[in-house]
DNA sequence: ACCGACCTACCGACCATTCGGTAGGCAGAC
DNA sequence: GTCTGCCTACCGAATGGTCGGTAGGTCGGT
């Protein structure tokens, strides 16, 4: 009795792991971690409910790991366009909001995941504390390094900086996932060209420079 | 934490429908729409599930009316404290900024539920598209009227500003909810400020000014 | 007498998770 | 080669609980 190959494949750990972390993450970016069901995630996969179990011991534990995959990916990514040499502030933002412009899924996943996270009882709430901490903090470096390359005003407090980059990023994916979405990428090159601007430094970014392109 | 439950006590319809529209919002600023069970309300308040239901028909009407009823009241309290002056947007965003500073119940509420809504599926996912299209569009327009009063820069695009501007408040508001949370009000100020500088003007807002107060 | 606030009882659907099993594939013994 | 034992991928059924919503009644205030 020879099983039917419909849907009933059998797939190597890593690869199953792989489709069903892909599936996780579009089904939490629209519907949130209580909004989405492990039958949902289950189905877009063409696997049972238990069959997912198998791989993810808890819906906790799979969002969890959804979350960490895409940063890792993310890190990886920045690492590899940017191999040894280390980029400026602006030229590093403006590269992960262009990477980001090409995945809304993603940016929803982390914008939806983020909001919900604020209850303490959610299965992301340390991690995105972790997380904000952990950005504000590397990129406050980044731009104390780059005041003293004469990048960036120094007027600014790096700390005081960051978390307004970082807010700023955050509000604009929001306005750029809804509809009429907005030039997010536009808007925040223009922003970090003012900082530039204000160092008095003659940069090749320049505010409303006519060759930008907008995204999507 | 749970308003205590006077067994047998029968209130009027409106003080009722008032109870629970602070208790839903509480509910839903937690743990969203989906994680919110009409029965976490319902308890809140001190009445039975059905009970709750005979005042709002269903789930979608009572998160619907928690977001009408709070925006309203917003609106209410601005036109309070600006009575029939026309304020600068500086000014009315400081307001509007520290005036959330002391409910972050309800900026919680619309954090999370601007992101959860971001799903088409979702039963508030018109009202953000609107309510975001309707801010950024006064926004424009006050600050429009700002720069011919010459307290903007003019190099700005109104609605360009308008939409940083709105993005970064939410992204403010996002990180000041988390732990450890940052200094909303003075980084909104310290933003603003530097838009009344760029413009030539000598303001009564100064950057970092030694008075200002940390929020919460 | 009746309106409206609110109740108990209940429905059918769905929830995450558990359990007990089945089948494919690979390793080594014969 | 093929038998045997075991690991892994996965399924069907059922767990106990919760979900939003409905039906029909009770009871107090006017």
């Amino acid at each position: 009795m020879v099983a039917e190959r419909i849907e009933g494949l059998r797939l190597p750990r890593t690869q199953r792991r792989q489709q069903i972390l892909t599936a996780a993450a579009q089904a939490f970016a629209e519907t949130g971690f209580h909004g989405t069901s492990l039958a949902d995630v289950a189905t877009r996969v063409g696997v049972s409910q238990p069959g997912l179990l198998h791989h993810f011991p808890s819906k906790q534990a799979l969002i969890l790991a959804v979350l960490e995959e895409r940063d890792a990916e993310d890190a990886r990514y920045l690492d590899e366009v940017f191999q040894q040499a280390d980029p400026s502030v602006v030229d590093w933002l403006v590269v992960l909001c262009a990477k980001n412009a090409q995945r809304p899924e993603l940016v929803q996943l982390y914008t939806v995941a983020a909001a919900e996270s604020l209850d303490p009882a959610h299965p992301a709430h340390e991690f995105f504390q972790r997380r904000y901490q952990r950005i504000r903090q590397v990129l406050a470096a980044r731009i104390e390094l780059d005041q003293q390359k004469g990048l960036i005003d120094p007027v600014h407090v790096p700390e005081d900086l960051a978390s307004e980059l970082v807010a700023l990023m955050d509000g604009l994916q929001l306005q750029w996932l809804m509809r009429p979405p907005v030039d997010m990428c536009g808007l925040l090159r223009r922003r970090l060209a003012r900082l530039s601007a204000a160092a008095g430094v003659a940069a090749g970014v320049a505010a409303g420079h006519g060759g930008d392109r907008s995204d999507d």
